[in-house]
DNA sequence: CCCTTACCCTGATAGC
DNA sequence: TGCTATCAGGGTAAGG
């Protein structure tokens, strides 16, 4: 499932290789995948003579930023991978797969197709001189970068100390952190010694601040070695990440952990599967 | 307001 | 072997 470590290597691998190109056409393979505008004629319409100028993140959106022949801003684009999303650099004439949702037709002999099983994820335009959140209104719900200097130990005090909310609930909020999905979670938790189910009010700040500071290594270790294995996660020329090695509780329920040899509990919260050690997570 | 739960979906895997 | 049930989970909407 791609989280920000994951969204962050797609983001990348776009600007390597698509800054500049020109968009030909487009098509929609799967009805209900293009979130705006509904009309697949009106948004193939709106791409013509457009290229793309520039990939961003926000939390696990992912935006382009359109422009015309003249340089001019000429809207964007929006994406969301949501579980299983993939958007693929390819040749023209590879063969499609069965998942795929929508095809960008580029200059040349090349193609940048959204692919995904699930059908959770989304595709927007952004119509030029339009705040990209009033058409993805998702982005308006978000929280502050992990990477931000938004991202401060009294930020997080000041989101945790009235809250009594287990830990990790909060963690998967988008609203107060931007990005962080359900492995990430884990692992950060992990990291600092803290029990998912902690009532966040009742942390220290001390407590916090080494949760801060996990969060921030989990993430940056994950986007150093490009992504996940956890997952069906590729990035924009197909290459599966290398983060599975070390996973420390993520996916290792009744496995001996990596660092005592207790074996890793799993549990439901917030209807999300929680991996824990109960002996290096002593913390609750 | 704050928080929890159901839902969307397909493929992999477990269980009988 | 073949079938069915369960699980995976991000964001959104609805419910308590």
């Amino acid at each position: 499932m791609p989280e920000l470590p994951e969204v962050e290597t797609v983001c990348r691998g776009l600007n390597q290789l698509t800054q500049g190109q020109a968009i030909r056409g487009g098509e929609e393979l799967l009805k209900r995948t293009l979130a705006y505008p509904l009309s697949v004629s009106e948004f193939c319409q709106n791409l013509e003579g457009v290229a793309i100028a520039h990939w961003q993140r926000r939390g696990k959106y992912l935006l382009a930023q359109l422009t015309n022949a003249s340089s001019e801003s000429a809207g964007g684009l929006g994406v969301h991978l949501r579980m299983t999303g993939q958007l693929l650099w390819v040749q023209r004439d590879q063969p499609l797969s069965k998942h795929t949702r929508i095809r960008l037709l580029m200059e040349g002999d090349r193609e940048l197709r959204f692919v995904d099983i699930r059908t959770f994820g989304k595709f927007w335009w952004v119509p030029p001189k339009t705040a990209p959140e009033t058409i993805i209104t998702g982005l308006k719900n978000l929280g502050v970068e992990p990477f931000s200097p938004d991202f401060s130990l009294a930020y997080l005090e000041q989101k945790l100390k009235n809250s009594g909310r287990a830990i990790k609930t909060l963690l998967l909020d988008q609203g107060i952190i931007a990005g962080i999905g359900n492995i990430y979670a884990d692992e950060a938790l992990f990291k600092s010694g803290i029990r998912p189910v902690a009532i966040a009010s009742h942390l220290t700040s001390e407590q916090i601040e080494r949760l801060r500071l996990a969060i921030v290594e989990v993430l940056q270790t994950a986007i150093d070695k490009g992504g996940t294995t956890f997952s069906d996660f590729r990035d924009v020329t197909g290459i599966n990440g290398n983060y599975g090695g070390v996973a420390w509780v993520y996916g290792r329920k009744n496995e001996p952990c990596r660092l005592c040899g207790t074996v890793i509990q799993q549990l439901k919260l917030g209807g999300r599967s929680t991996h824990f050690c109960p002996q290096c997570q002593s913390i609750s």
